[in-house]
DNA sequence: GCAAACCTTGACATCACTGTAACGTTGCCT
DNA sequence: AGGCAACGTTACAGTGATGTCAAGGTTTGC
């Protein structure tokens, strides 16, 4: 499929498909007049880019990852690289902070936001003609 | 408190205490000197700040939401702006969202890692001497 | 009194976008 | 066949948060 069709599949900007490329994180074949083919599975891989980078992993990373989240269904993996593993865990790590963090953000703001609605309450009970 | 100190005490580098006055998020006093001098509640407020940004809030925003995360124990919100209602509702939102990615990669991380490390452990049984 | 540690501003670099200009290709309609 | 909209291409510039470094002033400790 062409650029754009993959990026309406993926509701990522065709600005950020060719970003992607750029970063060595997708390389799609090219037609003969120059434009970019990409093939099926490729919805998938760039859906699972924009997840990881929606978590604050940078490209660099996602570049070594993706390769392990690629596996199916049944993870079977072929190289065991310790160094990788470090990676991983330390990411997983980080992501589980950001998530607490996040957490508790969004509580305060709830909380905010409800706060807000019982004064306006108030205040349209307390403008209510007697 | 010297700007040192405050970097040292939020762990957020002098840099960006500096670039956070820049967005006008913190306004630390001057000293005859020049020095910037940072009175004691700013260490809260720099936390807050680099919580927000951690959960991909833009200082814009912040400068916004900072007041109303402000309320110590009982919020009780003097202006109910309702534009400003829509937009914490609207990143309190997006933070949900992020949480869930965030949790979803997660998982499938530490799914990865974990077999990652049976793959190790095989690969040890299999070398073992017999 | 001198060096190390700290502060100042300013400039340039990076990363992940995001926009836009300038231009080529394809598809469709009359 | 002409024309035009929709779609594709590269290339360069800008943004927001951050890193890094240079050149210089101030404070602190020996």
């Amino acid at each position: 499929m062409k650029i754009g069709e993959l990026a309406k599949r993926t509701e990522v900007p065709t600005r950020m498909l060719r970003y992607y490329e750029e970063q060595g994180l997708i390389t799609p074949q090219r037609q003969q007049n120059g434009y970019r083919e990409y093939d099926e599975y490729l919805v998938d891989r760039v859906k699972k880019i924009r997840g990881l980078l929606d978590s604050g992993i940078p490209t660099r990373i996602i570049g070594d990852m993706l390769p392990c989240l690629n596996q199916p269904q049944e993870i079977v993996v072929a190289d065991p690289d310790p160094e990788l593993r470090e990676l991983l865990v330390r990411e997983r790590d980080r992501m589980a902070e950001r998530m607490a963090l996040l957490e508790h953000h969004c509580h305060a703001l709830t909380q905010y936001i409800a706060a807000m609605d019982r004064s306006i309450d108030a205040t349209t009970v307390s403008r209510r003609p007697r």
